[in-house]
DNA sequence: ATGACGATTTACT
DNA sequence: GTAAATCGTCATA
């Protein structure tokens, strides 16, 4: 049985995701990333502040210089995959692969403004700001809750985490500059590969 | 077996 | 501004 369509929202398929990283880095931001829950509570948030991981040569990736393990084994797989990552030993980050299978390129979302759930992402984040719940990658996985158990699901069909597109009313205005937390140094760590929305409260400090 | 590290967050001076 | 928290993963031995 057919899902009712919201009204303006798009169709994302395969196609949408399968494009450059800094392409989908862009791509993404206004879009709504939707959570659902086992008990079928739904959690979303605007995608206001990205960062594209482009490939092999980049220093900055996971994947730099072909590296290839259990951990980053779904940056490899198909565009509109999900790469959940552990760090810090304690934050969970999540990333949408880009591109072409075998080809490992990702983008971080950095930030979300949150929309349904705020509830719930207040008590996963406890005593602190509505603007603040999601203004983090490990900050919107904790309200979220998105663990590694999402690590290599899909967003393409309406499983546990999918992409809602609206239609824009206007081509929102995009800031860029250079990522953030990175160990790597020279080009790669000042290349212009974060994207957020200038307009928004909830961009990551 | 061991050690160093990390695409971060929070609290504290 | 600086530092602590905290542990899975990976490279080296």
């Amino acid at each position: 049985m057919p899902e009712p369509k919201r009204s303006n929202v798009v169709n994302v398929d395969r196609a949408f995701f399968a494009v450059h990283a800094a392409r989908l880095a862009r791509r993404i931001l206004g879009c709504t990333l939707v959570r659902v829950l086992p008990d079928g509570t739904r959690l979303s948030g605007i995608i206001v502040e990205t960062e594209a991981y482009v490939g092999v040569d980049d220093d900055g990736s996971h994947a730099r210089g072909g590296r290839r393990t259990p951990k980053n084994e779904s940056m490899y797989a198909d565009a509109g995959t999900v790469y959940v990552y552990f760090t810090y030993g304690m934050h969970y980050c999540m990333n949408v692969v880009s591109g072409t299978i075998d080809q490992p390129e990702a983008v971080l979302i950095r930030a979300l403004e949150p929309v349904d759930g705020i509830a719930f992402m207040q008590a996963a984040r406890k005593r602190t700001r509505d603007q603040d719940l999601c203004s983090g990658p490990g900050k919107l996985c904790q309200a979220l809750a998105i663990d590694r158990s999402l690590d290599r699901s899909t967003l393409l069909s309406s499983g546990p985490l999918f992409i809602e597109r609206q239609i824009p009313v206007r081509r929102p205005k995009v800031a860029t500059g250079p990522r953030i937390g990175l160990s790597c140094g020279g080009r790669w760590a000042a290349a212009p590969l974060r994207f957020w929305l200038p307009s928004s409260s909830c961009i990551s400090g």
